[in-house]
DNA sequence: CTTTCAATTCAATAATTCTATAATTATCGA
DNA sequence: TCGATAATTATAGAATTATTGAATTGAAAG
């Protein structure tokens, strides 16, 4: 579902200040996504610095993007998202089954 | 739960490498934790790389120390983990709620 | 007390990443 | 077509982070 070099690439596309918030504000915004304009107003970010740092995003893959006119859509990638996640606790305490009693559950979330 | 600064530095922590093998094999190995020895022989890493990304997990506070003896073992600390799993998904869709239904569920893994 | 083993620290170098400014591409409306 | 807006690209300098090998600390065993 997603390899060790996936998923450092991942952890350091949100391992930025600008970028953490950047891709919040898009978990939070759904699969409709938002546009930079929106994204530079609400988080104060200058045009240049905030497409450098969609652009860290998308290349991790944690970020799509859709062209309306003028206008881009970046949305996050749920399934990238969980992907990471379920990388992160994947076989949680399997070395100390005793104490595996309440592991994480599978995240999900939505995608469409 | 987690704030914004802390989740960044977690992810920096994350976003490397050997980082991240050392903290996924903690994981895997549970509360009981491992050993620098033991580390080193498995990942084929030399003492001083380990003992720095050591030191840059346990800063971030993704890991716990105790001393045994002469042997120290670190362990991931699993409140620190699931922090950042549910902060990284923390109000999925809220800004498009007809999206939301399978967002994910909390995080819970062992601490004991 | 001396040796040995576990682990960390230090200093120097190499590599990567961030920020800022300026210039560029592309789309829309008058 | 021209001007304005949306967004990206380019470049250079500053700052941060990683790697190496040698030196150091500290506890345990003989």
């Amino acid at each position: 579902m997603i390899d060790h070099m996936a998923a450092v690439d991942s952890l350091a596309a949100l391992a930025q200040s600008a970028r953490l918030s950047v891709f919040r504000r898009l978990v939070r915004a759904g699969p409709e996504g938002m546009c930079p304009s929106q994204l530079q107003e609400e988080l104060a970010l200058t045009p240049s610095v905030l497409s450098f740092h969609l652009k860290a995003l998308r290349s991790a893959g944690l970020l799509s993007v859709r062209q309306s006119g003028r206008h881009l859509f970046y949305a996050a990638d749920f399934t990238a998202m969980n992907d990471l996640l379920a990388y992160l606790s994947e076989n949680c305490c399997a070395d100390a089954p005793d104490t595996a009693s309440d592991c994480p559950e599978p995240h999900a979330c939505a995608t469409s």
